[in-house]
RNA sequence: GCCCGCUUGGCGGAACAGGUAGACGCAACGGACUUAAAAUCCGUCGGUCGCAAGGCCGUGCCGGUUCGAGUCCGGCAGCGGGCACCA
């Protein structure tokens, strides 16, 4: 008997399933189609054992679904531009492209060592003009639509590298490479409107319903919808109102100061004449955005000596400070401050000596006597002390108010999301150029369609610091389309997640040359039936993609809002840690456990101290390789041992006992059926259907059991389920001692065909042993038969006062009374009982008898 | 601080919608085969008491609902994740 050769398995049947075009995807209309996409890789150089998981997974339901007779497009590309390719440069001379490029060569061999049934005719990176200069041409579509603007907006600004770093990139302060303070900058920036589908985004969350509720949760946060009112206060002595966002309308009689953000225009004008103010301002505009100086700055205010009337409350003035907790972007970058009900101008208040007037009464608290302490009281209750507001709840209040302030009109309802407009403008080299150019005379314009696309310049140097498109000598330097006099190429290029905003429609339809995608391709492919990648990306790039996909619909490129149907996130990859006596993090992978449990490196045998199982990560030195695990034991070993276990949507811990038991399977797998070849009927005997029993009963039933529960499972994503499924049925025919042979067939045919989506390989491998011309990848996927699914004898538990006590053997369709019957004749319930009549009997059909006394 | 999720043997995890807790696997242990090792095969495997039959305890902790709770409800703790001066 021959021993399984994964080596040469799974490069022939690589090949074959390539030369045969196997999982080449075109439309066609008679099928229905199913489109499998996994998050697109960054071509780092290297796959990791992340990638492998989402390929694996991503793999399982193409194949499940390819067998189950969907036209099935499951491609695969690279999110080719970013920040790494500039560092390569920087840091080795080497051109980002070329970098990238090689990159790409590289992961594309990885990645087909798994044997991934990917349409490979579809590939693509998001490097090639050819890709790029669609998103040019949908980017000026954009902007004649109004869906891109300019405007000035603060970025935080490295001094020393001369660049935007985003809020990822500042790091306490500064800058995460020069580690130079950053400062708030104010600077002309490209934005995507995604504001006007904030409210459109948010609604149809609740129809994506096979997304995680964890990621639409998520979303929902982030673009943070509040509803409350504008409120306009009179200043007095000036002509201006003082505009204000608040969502507590009702508590308006509570109000005991106002409060601008630094950088509010009135500050700004106030500070011109008043050097200490101006002295206030900067020091809040230099303090970090961080999280950590956020949370641990103390509130601090600046009066200005102005006041505000009251809008309600005649002869009532509030007093105008400039304070840092106010946020400039969000709202109308002014606040009013009422102390009682909210915990940060509590805060406020007391610092500054200002009053806390309570106007939310607690339920059965006392009118006369409830105080606010060093808590404000945030929750539901009647409103007090507001004149025509009192007795109204918090909610009726909050319309009341509404009402008042639009008939005296000083102010109106209003909606306000957290969601900003996507600033998308870098000032780097290896993305996609901007296709503006901004003339003196006619101002910005776009670059003319026939122009495209703008390409990135190849004689470029790169030191690091500030932007190489900026420094190129010629680049920039172009006549106006319009006018043709002298103009300027706009110098900075889009963020990265402008790529991955639509690269899931480019693999529609990837060879079109005139436009990102047909509209046929588009209307048949999209959306993405499955999209799997991590939850990382649960905000950014789900969330621009949401948008892009309406934009690109308001284009007229497609007719579509949502652009993945079904999303599933999965869980990261963790692997055991260690460090060696003096504290350093010792690379996990030359680490062995001796036979007395201690760990030791296996070099030198100097000990080692296992610390936590964390995710995998260059820094803590416990990262596995993959293709040293492919080459080891082969791509089945590893995509079974991704399967297998934990969850799918669960954290993940990389064992070698984990990866050997994959292995084993593997190998029995392989034995299991070579040692029963001899005794089978040829291909295309019948499966035995009537006259079973015994064992070929048994074993009969099993195998649509087993078909039935591990379709379920995989359609279900509980792939650990689905291998745990698939053992036992191998332990089910390798314990079949009958002598059915055609039964036989077809439950090794089942098991093999069973195991393709898992590990391809070895079932086509076992597929032809089995007889077949024809490939297992191509093969339809099995029905059970609801004859099989039922055993007519049932085991039931009998508990007596809810403690199992004894169990019976019953037909099926066994009446209820003589169900009862033997529960209370079996011997160990009868002792149970002692003696005592049953009071109630619970009876279960199929499921358990409780006998209560 | 706010919001979400999780907590089951030595370990990863099963238990569909309240109905036999621990499927499947890993590790461990005992045995067979072997000169030996590997591989393979057979067996044991939540704790505890018992020769056994079987008993008692057991799904983070406390309480509740129910004939019956890992599952539902209330409270608490621990771990993980998201957001965060958002008015």
């Amino acid at each position: 008997m021959s021993r399984y050769n994964f080596r040469a398995s799974e490069t022939r049947w690589q090949r074959v399933w390539e030369e045969r075009g196997t999982f080449r995807a075109e439309i066609d209309h008679a099928r229905p189609k199913y489109y499998v996409l996994e998050m697109f890789p960054y071509p780092s150089g290297r796959i990791h054992m992340g990638h492998v998981r989402n390929y694996t997974l991503g793999d399982v339901v193409a194949r499940l679904k390819r067998g189950q007779g969907f036209n099935v497009l499951h491609p695969m590309g690279w999110d080719a531009f970013g920040l790494p390719a500039e560092g390569a440069a920087v840091k080795r001379g080497i051109h980002p492209g070329i970098w990238t490029w090689g990159n790409i060569a590289e992961m594309r061999e990885q990645i087909k060592m798994m044997g991934l049934s990917i349409d490979w005719s579809r590939e693509f990176a998001t490097c090639d003009p050819a890709y790029y200069r669609h998103e040019q041409a949908m980017f000026v579509d954009m902007w004649e639509r109004g869906l891109v603007y300019r405007k000035e907006s603060w970025v935080n600004w490295d001094p020393v590298d001369n660049t935007v770093l985003a809020n990822e990139q500042v790091i306490d302060g500064r800058g995460w490479r020069s580690g130079a303070l950053v400062e708030r900058r104010k600077l002309a920036q490209w934005f995507f409107k995604i504001t006007a589908f904030a409210d459109e985004l948010l609604e149809a969350i609740d129809g994506l319903e096979r997304w995680p509720d964890k990621v639409r949760l998520m979303q929902r946060n982030w673009i943070g919808k509040s509803q409350g009112a504008r409120v306009r206060f009179a200043i007095n002595g000036r002509d201006d109102r003082l505009e204000v966002f608040t969502t507590r309308p009702d508590t308006l009689f509570g109000a005991s100061f106002m409060a601008l953000a630094p950088d509010h225009p009135l500050s700004a004008e106030l500070a011109k004449n008043n050097p200490e103010l101006a002295a206030f301002v900067a020091e809040c505009l230099r303090g970090g955005t961080s999280e950590a100086q956020l949370e641990t700055a103390e509130k601090k205010g600046f009066d200005t000596g102005l006041t505000c009337r009251h809008p309600f409350m005649e002869g009532v003035d509030l007093p105008i400070y400039v304070a840092n907790f106010v946020l400039s972007e969000y709202g109308t970058g002014a606040v009013f401050g009422c102390p009682a009900h909210d915990q940060r101008d509590l805060d406020f208040a007391r610092k500054y000596g200002r009053p806390v007037r309570p106007v939310v009464l607690p339920p059965d608290a006392d009118p006369a006597a409830f105080a606010v302490g060093e808590e404000a009281y945030v929750g539901e209750g009647r409103i007090f002390n507001s004149a025509f507001l009192d007795g109204l709840d918090v909610e009726s209040a909050k319309r009341r108010a509404i009402e008042e302030l639009e008939r005296l009109q000083i102010g109106s309802g209003e909606t306000t999301f957290r969601l900003r407009d996507w600033g998308i403008s870098r000032q780097r080299y290896w993305g996609c150029p901007v296709p503006m150019i901004e003339c003196p005379s006619c101002g910005t314009v776009p670059v003319p369609r026939d122009q495209l696309p703008v390409e990135l310049p190849e004689d470029v140097d790169f030191t690091g610091a500030g932007n190489p498109l900026d420094r190129h000598p010629t680049w920039k330097h172009v006549a106006c389309p319009r006018c043709g006099g002298a103009a300027e190429r706009e110098t900075e290029t889009f963020d990265t997640f402008v790529e991955s905003s639509w690269y899931f429609a480019r693999f529609c339809d990837a060879r079109n040359e005139a436009l990102p995608f047909s509209r046929e391709a588009a209307d048949y492919w999209l959306p993405v039936d499955q999209y799997i990648g991590g939850v990382e990306h649960a905000v950014l790039h789900l969330l621009y993609s949401r948008f892009y996909t309406r934009a690109m619909s308001a284009c007229g490129y497609l007719d579509l809002a949502e652009p993945f149907a079904g999303l599933f996130t999965q869980g990261m990859i963790n692997h055991l840690t260690f460090k060696d006596a003096k504290g350093e993090w010792v690379e996990a992978s030359k680490v062995a456990k001796r036979d007395d449990g201690q760990w030791v490196l296996v070099e030198d045998g100097s000990p080692v101290i296992p610390g936590r199982v964390e995710k995998m990560s260059k820094s803590k030195l416990n990262t596995v390789d993959p293709t040293e695990i492919i080459q080891g034991y082969g791509a089945d070993t590893a995509r079974l041992f991704m399967l297998s276990d934990s969850p799918p949507d669960r954290d993940l811990e990389w064992t070698d006992a984990g990866i050997r038991g994959a292995w084993n399977y593997v190998n029995r797998l392989w034995r299991l059926v070579e040692e029963r070849l001899e005794g089978l009927p040829p291909p295309g005997t019948p499966a035995p259907a009537e006259g079973l029993e015994g064992s070929d009963l048994e074993l009969k039933r099993q195998i649509h059991r087993t078909i039935a529960a591990a379709t379920e499972e995989l359609e279900r994503f509980h792939y650990n389920k689905a291998v745990a499924l698939v053992r036992e049925f191998s332990n089910g025919i390798e314990a079949y001692k009958g002598a059915n042979g055609a039964l036989l067939r077809e439950a090794v045919e089942t098991l093999v065909r069973l195991l393709e989506p898992m590990t391809p390989h070895i079932a086509e491998e076992l597929w032809e042993r089995l007889g077949h011309a024809t490939l297992l990848a191509e093969a339809p996927w099995p029905t059970a038969q609801a004859a099989w699914l039922q055993a007519d004898e049932l085991v039931i538990g009998v508990q007596v006062n809810g403690k199992r006590r004894g169990e019976i053997r019953v037909a099926r369709d066994c009446p209820k009374e003589q169900v009862e019957a033997a529960a209370l004749a079996e011997d160990n319930v009868r002792r149970a009982m002692e003696g005592k009549p049953p009071r109630r009997v619970i009876v279960v059909p199929g499921k358990i008898v409780n006998v209560v006394v």
